[in-house]
RNA sequence: UCCGGAGUAGCUCAGCUGGUAGAGCAGGUGGCUGUUAACCACUUUGUCGGGGGUUCGAAUCCCUCCUCCGGAGCCA
C-alpha cells in the first residue's frame, strides 16, 4: 500500500493509497461519517462507512479529535460531492496519538489569541495557504535572479554601525569589541560584491527597532536585496519589474489552490502583470494635492497617500526623483537637477504600500564623502565603502524587496504578520 | 512616543441609566447513511484584566496600573 500525498491524489483514482496527517474535522451522520483529513500537501475528506469497515474502526469517530494524528488507509475515489473532487473511501485508520483538548477551533478567534497560539495556527487553512505562498515567492525572487546573472553573496547580520544611520538598530553586546548591531540592510556589503562579481543579492532577515505598531510592519523581516554593476537609473527599474512580474506569474501559476483558500481576487494579480506606472517625486505630490493629500514638497509618501497614488491603478506605481533631503546619502544625484536623486520606490496596488526601495548609487568619491560629511556620519566606519570608490568605481544600482509586504499583496493578507511563520513585533516575542 | 479602541466561560461576544452573569461555538451525552465551519435534543464551565475608591450593594460609576488592537511618525 503506497503512502502517497493528498496533492497528487487525483493520479491515484480507484486506488489504495495510504495517507498520513491529521484531522482538520469530523463530521458524524449515524451510521456514515466523514474525517476531514490535512497532510501538509493538501485537504481531503474520507468517508467511513459503517458496513464497510470493521466496528473498531467506525468507532475510531467517538474518541477522534480536531488535529490527532492518524493514517488512513483506503480507495481514492472521483466524487462531486466532496470538497476538492476526490475523496478517500476509508478501509483502516490507525491512530498515532489523539489531541487533546487543541485550542483553534474552526470559528472565529481574536488575532491576541491567535498569535499566542501562532505554533499551532499555522496549521490552519489560510495561514497553510499563505506559507506556501510565501514559498513561492522566495523561490520566484530567487530564480529570476538566477537566471539574471546574480549571483548570491550573504551579507552579515552582525555589523557595526547603521546602513542609512537614521532608524533605530537593535544592538547586541559584542565581546571586547563593544555593541554590534543586527543589519537592517546588507546593501552597502553588496557594493563591494558587485565590484568582485557584477551581479549579487542577498536575501535573509533585517532587524529595525522601530516602534511600529501597524499591520505592514514586522520589527523582523526578509529582505532580498539586489546590486548590480554598471546598471543604471532606467535599467534598475527594469529589473524591479520583470522581477516583480514574474513572482506574480509564478503564484498564479503554482499556488490556484491557495489563492482560491485564501478568496484573492485572481483579476486584481493577473492584471498587474503589465507595465507599471512611473511618475517622479513632483508628479506624486501634485497629483496627491489634487486629492486633497496635505503633503509638503519634500515630504515622504504617508500611508494615505500611498493609497491614493494606487487607487485606481491595477499596476504598481513606480516613484521616483526624490529630493535628496529625505532619501539616504548613498543615493546617487540627478545630473539633471542635483536637489535630486535617482531613487525609486515601488508601491503595490489594492492598498499593500511600498514593496521595494531602490536607487542608482553615489559612484563618485568625492560628491559621496562630502554627503557623509554633511550628514555628520562616523567616516572611520564608512571608510570601506569610500574605498569601493577608489579602484575601478562604477556606476551601479540596487533595490530592496521586502519579501513579507509581497507576500502580504499576493495572499491578500490584512495582517503582515500571517506573512512569516513566527512575527516579530513590537510586543511581541513569542511563541 | 502620541491619538483612538478593547479586556466578561476554553474561544467569539452580549450584559454597562448600579441589585449579585448570559448566548453561540468548543467539551460531554444521545440521535441521524452524503455531511460541507453539518444538523437536532440535553448538558458541564466564571478571580467579569490587577489594585484602590464611592455605595447597603459594582462587570456596570471614579482613580490607577497592566495587557492587547488600530492608526500616526519611520520604513520594506
Amino acid at each position: 500500500m503506497s503512502w502517497v500525498l493528498i496533492k497528487d491524489i487525483k493520479d491515484y483514482n480507484d486506488r489504495e493509497v495510504t495517507l498520513k496527517g491529521w484531522v482538520y474535522n469530523k463530521r458524524s451522520s449515524g451510521k456514515i461519517w466523514f474525517l476531514i483529513l490535512r497532510d501538509g500537501s493538501g485537504i481531503i475528506q474520507g468517508v467511513v462507512l459503517k458496513n464497510e469497515v470493521s466496528e473498531e474502526v467506525f468507532n475510531i469517530k467517538d474518541e477522534l479529535t480536531q488535529e490527532s494524528s492518524v493514517i488512513v488507509q483506503g480507495l481514492i475515489h472521483e466524487d462531486r460531492r466532496s470538497p476538492g473532487g476526490y475523496e478517500i473511501v476509508v478501509r483502516d485508520i490507525k491512530v498515532v496519538q489523539i489531541a487533546t483538548d487543541y485550542p483553534i477551533a474552526l470559528k472565529d478567534h481574536g488575532v491576541e489569541f491567535l498569535m499566542d497560539n501562532r505554533h499551532l495556527w499555522l496549521r490552519s487553512r489560510k495561514q497553510w495557504a499563505i506559507l506556501r505562498i510565501r514559498h513561492t515567492v522566495y523561490y520566484a525572487i530567487t530564480e529570476y535572479l538566477n537566471n539574471n546573472g546574480f549571483i548570491r553573496f550573504d551579507s552579515p547580520l552582525l555589523t557595526p554601525n547603521a546602513c542609512e544611520g537614521t532608524t533605530t538598530l537593535f544592538t547586541v553586546p559584542y565581546f571586547d569589541l563593544g555593541n554590534a548591531y543586527l543589519s537592517q540592510s546588507g546593501q552597502l556589503y553588496l557594493e563591494a560584491g558587485i565590484m568582485s562579481l557584477g551581479r549579487v543579492y542577498d536575501f535573509g532577515p533585517v532587524f529595525r527597532a522601530e516602534k511600529s505598531k501597524t499591520r505592514k510592519h514586522l520589527t523582523e523581516f526578509w529582505m532580498m536585496d539586489a546590486e548590480a554593476a554598471y546598471v543604471e537609473h532606467d535599467e534598475n527599474l527594469k529589473i524591479q519589474e520583470e522581477l516583480i512580474r514574474f513572482v506574480i506569474r509564478s503564484v498564479l501559476e503554482k499556488n490556484a489552490t491557495e489563492l482560491e483558500v485564501l478568496e484573492r481576487d485572481i483579476e486584481q494579480l493577473k492584471k498587474a502583470d503589465a507595465p507599471f506606472k512611473r511618475m517622479t517625486h513632483k508628479e506624486a505630490i501634485e497629483y496627491l494635492r489634487s486629492r486633497g493629500s496635505e503633503i509638503s514638497d519634500k515630504g515622504d509618501l504617508g500611508a494615505k497617500d500611498e493609497v491614493i497614488l494606487t487607487e485606481g491603478s491595477d499596476v504598481p506605481v513606480f516613484v521616483e526623483k526624490w529630493p535628496k533631503e529625505i532619501k539616504a546619502f548613498y543615493m546617487k544625484r540627478d545630473k539633471d537637477n542635483s536637489n535630486l536623486v535617482l531613487g525609486a520606490d515601488l508601491i503595490a496596488p489594492e492598498g499593500f504600500g511600498e514593496i521595494i526601495g531602490g536607487s542608482q548609487r553615489e559612484d563618485d568619491h568625492d560628491l559621496l564623502y562630502q554627503r557623509m560629511v554633511a550628514e555628520d556620519m562616523p567616516l572611520d566606519e564608512y571608510q570601506w565603502f569610500l574605498d569601493l570608490r577608489k579602484y575601478g568605481s562604477v556606476p551601479h544600482s540596487g533595490f530592496g524587496v521586502g519579501l513579507e509586504r509581497l507576500v502580504q499583496w499576493m495572499s491578500g493578507a490584512v495582517q503582515i504578520r500571517e506573512s512569516i511563520p513566527f512575527a516579530r513585533t513590537i510586543y511581541r516575542l513569542r511563541p
